[in-house]
DNA sequence: CCTTGACCTTCCACAAGCTGGAAGCCCCAT
DNA sequence: ATGGGGCTTCCAGCTTGTGGAAGGTCAAGG
């Protein structure tokens, strides 16, 4: 199967097909003319990628997951592991972006937002 | 004021200030040895700059705040949309880390984590 | 057989927001 | 004069792709 096929089945563009081979997700075959073929094992490593990235684990992240997901002799301990780490990433992320909201919210809402410059969003930000 | 005082000052590092500089956020005098020498001016700028990037605004936003700031004749409405829209964006980044997150959790809360290979976590991304 | 359009390929540049490092100048103290 | 620190510029890299240009390939229609 071709590139933009495998791509259209596995939910990515082919753009992001050739990026992920580039930097060693992948390896697909090459016909005589040069082009890419995927196999079903690659549509899989794919939609795993897709999956895997749309819970947001960074491609290093994906890289293991793959490696772990192709050695039947792993512990679901290291999986695990692995999805804990993410996760508390995440939080932190959450409890940063959840502070921002809080501070912003109560900014917005001390803003009267008409045609006069007095502003305490702006002054707040200049101290 | 030297570059790593303004920067001390303003929790800044050097390095970002001179790029704050290359990007047109700043424009502190030059010596006659070449020294950047900053202003008390200069100074409250880089300080906004860093409490509004605190925030997440992105660069460009920080941009147009600081033009706003410059402008008497400003109306707080300009400024209160530029915080509404940022915290939008906001508002979305939270809603997909908490999904990302709540799967997360489940997955996690399924597998074993012991020495065993099957794992749901990896079940579930190879669907 | 030739053309046309839709593929495919590679390579380069850009996005955000810095950060690190190298090479070299400058200033002050000893 | 020598050493150590600070300053300068420029280049490269991080992450995860995306957009575009130049050019090869393939299948269908005239």
């Amino acid at each position: 199967m071709n590139i933009s096929e495998v791509g259209k089945r596995a939910g990515l563009p082919p753009k992001t097909i050739r990026f992920y081979e580039e930097i060693g997700l992948i390896l697909p075959r090459r016909d005589t003319n040069g082009y890419r073929i995927f196999s079903e094992s690659d549509l899989h490593r794919l939609a795993f990628l897709r999956r895997a990235r749309a819970l947001g684990f960074s491609v290093q992240e994906c890289r293991q997951l793959l490696a772990l997901y192709n050695d039947e002799t792993r512990a679901s301990a290291d999986v695990k592991a692995l999805a804990r780490e993410h996760m508390a990433r995440i939080d932190k992320q959450l409890e940063e972006l959840a502070q921002m909201r809080s501070t912003l919210a109560d900014l917005i809402e001390s803003c009267a937002g008409d045609n006069r410059p007095d502003c305490p969003i702006l002054r707040d930000l200049a101290q």
